[in-house]
DNA sequence: ATCACATGCTACAGATTCTGTAGCGCAATG
DNA sequence: CATTGCGCTACAGAATCTGTAGCATGTGAT
């Protein structure tokens, strides 16, 4: 594995407002998504890959390397999975899922 | 205004699964931020903007639509601002404010 | 009335980002 | 060895975003 840490700049973080960086990192392409993805335990990039649709391995490697700089993802034995910090932060997202679930309800009833 | 609603597709929402739909339309560039500014209250469209770091009209005009067909924001008297159910799912994301700054510390630790 | 001003929204070229396919180097396993 | 699966990269074409300018409409004051 690479080993290095790269700087990585997150978009918003020059406001100061840790909420603006964040909402900037999770508010791209498939970060949600691969959080999401990992709710269950680690999976290996390609089982990932898999799980979002096939998603560009460009990208997806991008939001890897940004997520785990950002200490919500590490490369474990079985590949990726969360920190103990993403976990956190997943946990802040799991209510989406039955909104998301009301929402549909919503949206069909119009 | 416009008062016409055009039909507008949320990618992912071919898998059916709500989750999906909702993971991809909040994982655009912008979404979440909208969101989050309005918590307040309703912002016209340039005091949006504004508080979006003055990003571009076009992709915020684009974020504006989506939400509003998604059914999140609606056009009031004073701009844009939630719908009842947009406030739900913005308080589904509350908690990352607190998330987002113990965030920092973490990685300020470092 | 008309003038200034603010609103929601659009046009468009250039820059950035994403997609899709292919393939690399490496470790583990047979 | 040969194979297999891994994390990761290259690269061209497509899609998206940026930044600036401006339109059409509405409101309120002069």
């Amino acid at each position: 594995m690479t080993g290095v840490t790269k700087p990585r700049r997150v978009r918003g973080s020059r406001t100061g407002r840790p909420i603006m960086a964040l909402l900037d990192l999770l508010g791209r392409r498939w970060s949600l998504r691969i959080l999401w993805e990992l709710r269950q335990g680690e999976l290996t990039s390609r089982a990932l890959r898999a799980a979002c649709d096939d998603a560009s391995p460009t990208v997806l490697q991008s939001r890897l390397d940004e997520l785990r700089d950002a200490g919500f993802l590490q490369l474990g034995g079985d590949g990726y999975g969360l920190t103990p910090l993403g976990r956190e932060l997943l946990e802040t997202f799991l209510p989406l899922h039955r909104f998301s679930e009301r929402w549909r309800k919503q949206v069909d009833e119009r």
